[in-house]
RNA sequence: GGUUCCGUAGCUCAGUUGGAUAGAGCAACAGCCUUCUAAGCUGUGGGUCAUUGGUUCGAAUCCAAUCGGAAUCACCA
């Protein structure tokens, strides 16, 4: 039983007797006193005091006095206007303490096996490399993947690749009219970048023709666009495909390849990975079927050119478009059929699909047409909806060559985690292996810190001429905390102390190791939290409090020099419990923690 | 225009579900390495929490309106 829940049982008890006041044991909220007042728990009374008759002073003390003569673990209390604050005694401290560092998975609990969730991120096109954008969307996926799995849930991660369509017609297009045979093996290109110029080559040419016929028809761009003859072409190549031609499917295989390879390698860097990935391809014809079994069942209805809509007017929303009047499917029948395959795969109670915050409107209407289908799962779709990476003058576009390149953004913060880390002199002991693997560490560090230290809901701001920063509230800061620690541990195992008993009756906490005992008490609870808000900003803020705390305790007292042996060692508990939970958090985030650095 | 989201220090962001005097980092300035790693620690300055009302013991937080910004409202994905 934690604490809290047995003074608020208490609490409770206490209200009864002296208020003759019975409320909701949930009711009884305490939060952690703040760090300028005396005591651990904070109890407001202010809801108490119509029914106690008396001032909100004189109400606190006196469930004051109840709780301290009932409750043994609670060493003290204090008043401040409605505020009742209690302070525990340091035994039950050092108790957790000493319990807790023993415990190598605190924080987090085992997978409870009946509870699948799958998480669904990334989701590429296959005509553009990854961007910043994509950076945001894989370090939510896999960080809030994580997350769940330590409050207990198992979790299946799935990417869905959108290899098919339009889009990827004009980068083989291209690739045929003016490619020359060329490979990323021939070009020395990444195969992703490969794929990618081919479909700016192809707008480009696009556009110069449609300008021409804008010029000679007179009408608008987006009509230039689509008459244009090489639109023309790729909508044919894409007919062809869907057709099974054997050239053009050749080509797509060959060309996706390449761009998969190309992903492996960025996926692989950024440290991200899937159970499963579905493809498009052979998922997009689901949908079909399950729309055609809503036609039938009167959920939806058909317009005379043939095209499927469902009418959400009902709910307050519009008609929406489900399958062409040439009988293809649209994005929605896409979703409609993938979310049904990934049930019938998972059996899972919740599905979540990290996507962007511009599709919100899509996915509210992917839930309420799965409602109208009266599929069980429809209530379990959650849009973990995020918001865009933006830069100075805006959001990223391809057409004004302001897209941050994934692959670049890593390579650029490698360099920078070198170049600190040499000026600063710490590698002087590293072979070469050890300094390639810790310079990695600390620039992905940097970079996933920094991106998911922000509400995920919240759009941010990306500078790339100001490099992200290693001091301050950033993943070096906590990276190095860690590695401070790991040095006293390694002194510590060399003199043998890790090895001795304290007395628990011999020590007296400062205040200093009081805050920071707090903050490791409170992690499960953060983890619990971040999980149900599926938020990994909420793990980061907390972690860098922790580093933090950690650091002013560190600056002030000594672990070895202690002279009390009795100190010094609980010291170390408290010291190793820190270090634990600062690589258990990270770990949540998807970075690494060094032993130097 | 409809819908949704956002607005907190010069900049980037927190703010524990309605609690005490709104906090960090960066940037600026001033200190601290003979002591477990100075990527650290300490201090100074910086705020009409967009605005106005409302709800109540109590509001950055909840409600309404207004102002400002973003996204979306395709037989694109």
């Amino acid at each position: 039983m934690t604490f809290e829940t047995r003074l608020a049982k208490t609490i409770k008890l206490a209200l009864e007797s002296l208020f003759n006041l019975n409320v909701e044991f949930q009711s009884i909220t305490l939060q952690p006193t703040r760090k300028e007042f005396e005591g651990d728990f904070t109890l407001v009374v202010f809801p108490y005091v119509k029914a106690s008759r008396r001032s909100p002073e004189e109400t606190a003390r006196m469930v004051g006095e109840f709780v301290q003569s009932q409750l043994e673990i609670i060493a003290s209390f204090n008043v401040i206007k409605g505020f009742l604050n209690f302070s525990l005694k340091d035994e039950q401290w050092i108790g957790f303490i000493n319990e807790a560092s023993g415990n190598n998975s605190y924080g987090t609990l085992a997978p409870a096996g009946n509870d699948p969730v799958v998480v669904e991120y990334s989701s590429p096109n296959t005509n553009k490399p990854l961007h910043l954008g994509h950076v945001r969307n894989n370090l939510l996926g896999y960080s809030v993947s994580r997350i769940l799995e330590a409050a207990g849930n198992k979790v299946f991660k799935v990417n869905l690749v959108n290899d098919r369509g339009i889009h990827i017609c004009k980068s083989m297009l291209a690739w045929i009219k003016w490619g020359t045979g060329e490979t990323p093996e021939s070009s020395g290109k990444k195969g992703d970048k490969l794929v990618g110029d081919y479909y700016v080559l192809f707008e480009k040419e696009m556009r110069k023709e449609a300008a021409q016929v804008a010029a000679t028809t007179g009408c608008d761009d987006e009509t230039a666009r689509n008459n244009a003859p090489l639109m023309a072409e790729a909508r044919e190549l894409l007919r062809k495909w869907e057709a099974g031609g054997q050239d053009v499917v050749g080509i797509w295989k060959m060309m996706n390849q390449w761009v998969y390879d190309g992903f492996h390698s960025t996926y692989k860097r950024m440290g991200v990975d899937f159970h499963k990935i579905y493809y498009e391809s052979e998922t997009y014809l689901l949908g079909k079927e399950i729309v055609n079994e809503g036609l039938a069942s009167g959920a939806f209805f058909r317009k005379e050119d043939g095209s499927v809509w469902v009418d959400l007017s009902d709910e307050g929303l519009d008609q929406k478009l489900l399958l062409r009047s040439d009988g293809t499917s649209v994005y929605m029948t896409q979703d409609i059929g993938t979310a049904q395959l990934r049930y019938d795969d998972y059996k899972a109670t919740r599905m979540i699909y990290v996507v962007g915050n511009e599709q919100n409107y899509h996915f509210d209407v992917l839930r309420r047409v799965l409602g109208k289908l009266q599929k069980p799962y429809s209530e379990h779709l959650f849009h973990l909806s995020y918001g865009m990476v933006e830069l100075p003058e805006g959001k990223m576009k391809s057409r004004e060559g302001t897209v941050v390149d994934a692959d670049e953004l890593m390579e650029e913060m490698y360099k920078t985690a070198r170049e600190t880390t040499e000026a600063l002199g710490k590698v002087d002991g590293f072979t070469e292996d050890e300094k390639q693997e810790l310079f990695e560490t600390i620039g992905m560090g940097a970079l996933k810190y920094f991106i998911l230290k922000v509400d995920p809901k919240k759009n941010m701001l990306f500078n790339p001429n100001e490099s992200i920063d290693f001091n301050g509230n950033t993943g070096p800061f906590i990276q190095y905390t860690h590695a401070r620690i790991c040095s006293i541990l390694r002194k510590a195992a060399e003199t043998g102390l890790d090895k001795q008993q304290y007395k628990v009756e011999a020590i007296a906490l400062n205040n200093k190791e009081k805050i920071l005992i707090r903050s490791l008490y409170g992690f499960p609870q953060v983890v619990q939290q971040a999980a149900a808000e599926m938020s990994p900003a909420q793990i980061a803020n907390y972690v860098y409090d922790l580093a933090k705390e950690f650091n002013q305790f560190y600056h002030d007292h000594s672990v070895l020099n202690e002279p009390d042996p009795d100190v010094s060692r609980f010291r170390l508990d408290l010291s190793l419990l820190t270090a634990r939970v600062i690589k258990t958090a990270m770990g949540l985030l998807g970075i690494k923690v060094p032993e130097r650095m």
